[in-house]
DNA sequence: CTGGTTTTCTAGCCACGGATCAATACTAGC
DNA sequence: GCTAGTATTGATCCGTGGCTAGAAAACCAG
């Protein structure tokens, strides 16, 4: 019974690493096929169709992300500034997004080529993490924390961007991921807050990296 | 002989703009046809084949985008200052990008998901574009405008990230593109600079946008 | 071993897309 | 109207990939 659900999840890691690197039209079941070490026609015994296959992983991608970050932000001390809990989403993001996973990548490029009826359900897991980050933003501003001559909107999306886009650029062997992280959070708080950044190179309180649940999708 | 010249110019705009959408293995010759309004087999009169036809629009893509780009910054005043050059470029990209080009949307799509054999004079030129950032940011940093603790070439990853995913988002119907460009010019500065923004709020002189040259692609 | 269930493989149908090529317009100059 | 060169099409070949069916294998009682 065991056996079944490790297969089963085999063959979506596998689709997830082909689409991530193939694109939707691209991800051909011979390909998830041998990175999974099986036959192609096996993947019918667990997945109805193709599209139900790539559907999952693109779901599952932004949805797994989802609740890591939100895991992080829980873990947050409740009088946490308004900024600092954007610290802490950026540093989930960037970590989860370039430690763990494939899912996101392939969600991430990829949302843009899927057909009309796989984005329909990848659409809605997507706002679902937008809205983390609409509330985060959405907090800022009533703190005041948010320049006013920022468009909250552009601003979220902005930063969504840099972020997503790591996975295009970042290289494990081109500088650390810590570094990556240090970098993004400076950029993001100095870029949307209205105090001229008093602790300016002061390593400042390092609470936001909670615990390590390196949690694999599944 | 200018017919012909329009008709190659045609099949071009069409295949970037079914390639923005439907990635590389999802680019099928009939729509592009379809969308050249001509029969796929004339595809091959212009184009020795698909693949040569899509690493033109790759390449032009990043190229045009390059171009365009460094004309807007060889337009600025020699005195004007790294951080103004900076967000001149920011607006520079952003307006190509979002206002112009379906070639730039999907080179920047397809980036992680074309073969190798294509990748490769397409790298050379997005190498030569990411030359022009790297210089920017170099300045900025010789300047020592740009703050110790970022690393140089994550900030200037994340900046372009955040921009080359608004293709992403952006939609003319929700918000002004000259709302986006003020907040991702404001963020960037903000979250490069050393200095406190002594501008805050001000308008500042518009001296960055230079003027309106609307060359198409070609 | 045996019988039954779960899981995987071999074989193959079918549709589609890239590519080729001969045939056909269209256009100019005569 | 003929001709030469340009531009476009329709018919077709070939390879490939999603998917199905049914057999074979692996697994697991007893």
């Amino acid at each position: 019974m065991a056996k079944s659900a490790r297969t089963r999840q085999r063959i979506l890691d596998a689709a997830a690493h082909v689409l991530s690197r193939k694109g939707f039209a691209g991800t051909r079941l011979t390909d998830v096929a041998e990175a999974a070490e099986l036959q192609a026609p096996a993947i019918y015994y667990y997945f109805p169709s193709r599209e139900d296959l790539i559907e999952e992983v693109m779901w599952s991608g932004i949805s797994n992300m989802a609740e890591h970050v939100q895991e992080q932000l829980d873990a947050l001390p409740p009088d946490t500034s308004s900024l600092d809990r954007i610290e802490a989403a950026v540093e989930a993001h960037l970590r989860y997004q370039l430690e763990i996973s494939d899912y996101t990548t392939a969600a991430i490029r990829n949302a843009g080529q899927i057909p009309d009826n796989i984005r329909v359900r990848y659409s809605a897991e997507a706002n679902r993490y937008g809205d983390i980050w609409r509330k985060l933003f959405q907090e800022a501003k009533r703190e005041g924390s948010l320049r006013s001559e920022l468009d909250p909107r552009a601003a979220r999306m902005l930063v969504l961007g840099a972020l997503s886009w790591a996975a295009e650029w970042w290289n494990p062997r081109r500088g650390s991921l810590d570094q990556v992280i240090r970098t993004a959070k400076s950029i993001v708080r100095a870029g949307l807050s209205t105090a001229p950044e008093a602790e300016t190179a002061a390593p400042a309180p390092q609470r936001t990296r909670a615990r390590k649940t390196a949690k694999a999708a599944g």
